[in-house]
DNA sequence: TATTGTTATACTCTATAACTATA
DNA sequence: TATAGTTATAGAGTATAACAATA
């Protein structure tokens, strides 16, 4: 059976590990000149969505722990993208907030991400495409990880 | 323009990624009875194609630096999976040998990387999954990668 | 002088545990 | 007693530099 034999570069489970890498690898690049990386844009995606969220929440939604999500808001803090705020009903938690830098920069890093796209996808064609981002879909979901949570940031147990 | 707002979830760059992740690490936890992690899979299939290589012909094939080369090595031997060999003509240079456990061990290895695949794709129809190859295949040949070779391993310089 | 294999060191990232201030 | 945020510490993994033996 030659099947057996079958070279990484025709196997599915590699090709996925192989291109995901590189996919992230070169997302970062061209995120890099804007000060943040790929999970700081995920970041901000999901603060943008709904602000005034305790660092808790947020990690809950992304999947990380709260630990974790601490040098992150700094990092967004430190580069003027986020504020901590007083939380109105909890003194404990802190109410996450957007600052104007953020609202400017968000519409740029949706941009590289959408070229970024077009670039890795250059060799299909548009029905091709269709059909790719379908399977995929399918694919996760049946992985177990939730929609849109990265499981490379989905370490550490829940809590002790 | 909706498009400008597509989750990460909608995005075939997000799920390659996340995707690619996900493959990495369960295939981890796959092969972790066996006593060894994909890079030590993927360098077993290289030298089951040809026997003898130096440490640093394995290294420029599945783009790893030397330095490198030498843990994974020491690993693979402490298992017991791979012996050094003095090599015939270069007295600096170790000839790489699979053992007789190695020979035994590889059929289930890639029995594991069958059935892993074959779960991951569970949720696609036969020819769906050959056009899902296809495609994968023509996005990782745009990207640069050299065929089999994966970018996670991918580091260091050339050389100094 | 260049190359093969190796080691020492620093740096980053993640993982574990414990602490504070509130609730 | 439990929770939000934080810090300290140790452990992997990778990068940088340099080394001994041989070509």
């Amino acid at each position: 059976m030659s099947s057996t034999h079958r070279p990484l570069s025709e196997r599915a489970n590699f090709l996925l590990s192989q291109l995901g890498f590189h996919v992230a690898q070169t997302f970062a690049a061209r995120l890099a000149p804007l000060g943040i990386a790929p999970n700081h844009f995920g970041l901000l995606m999901h603060l943008d969505r709904g602000e005034g969220r305790t660092q808790q929440q947020l990690a809950d939604a992304v999947g990380v722990h709260r630990k974790v999500m601490v040098g992150l808001i700094d990092d967004l803090e430190r580069r003027g993208l986020v504020e901590r705020r007083r939380h109105p009903a909890d003194r404990r938690a802190h109410a996450l907030h957007l600052t104007e830098a953020a609202r400017e920069l968000l519409p740029h890093a949706r941009d590289i991400a959408d070229r970024h796209e077009d670039e890795m996808l250059a060799g299909l064609e548009p029905a091709e495409r269709t059909q790719l981002l379908a399977m995929l879909q399918r694919i996760a979901e049946r992985s177990g990880n939730p929609p849109g949570v990265h499981p490379g940031l989905r370490h550490a147990t829940p809590d002790t």
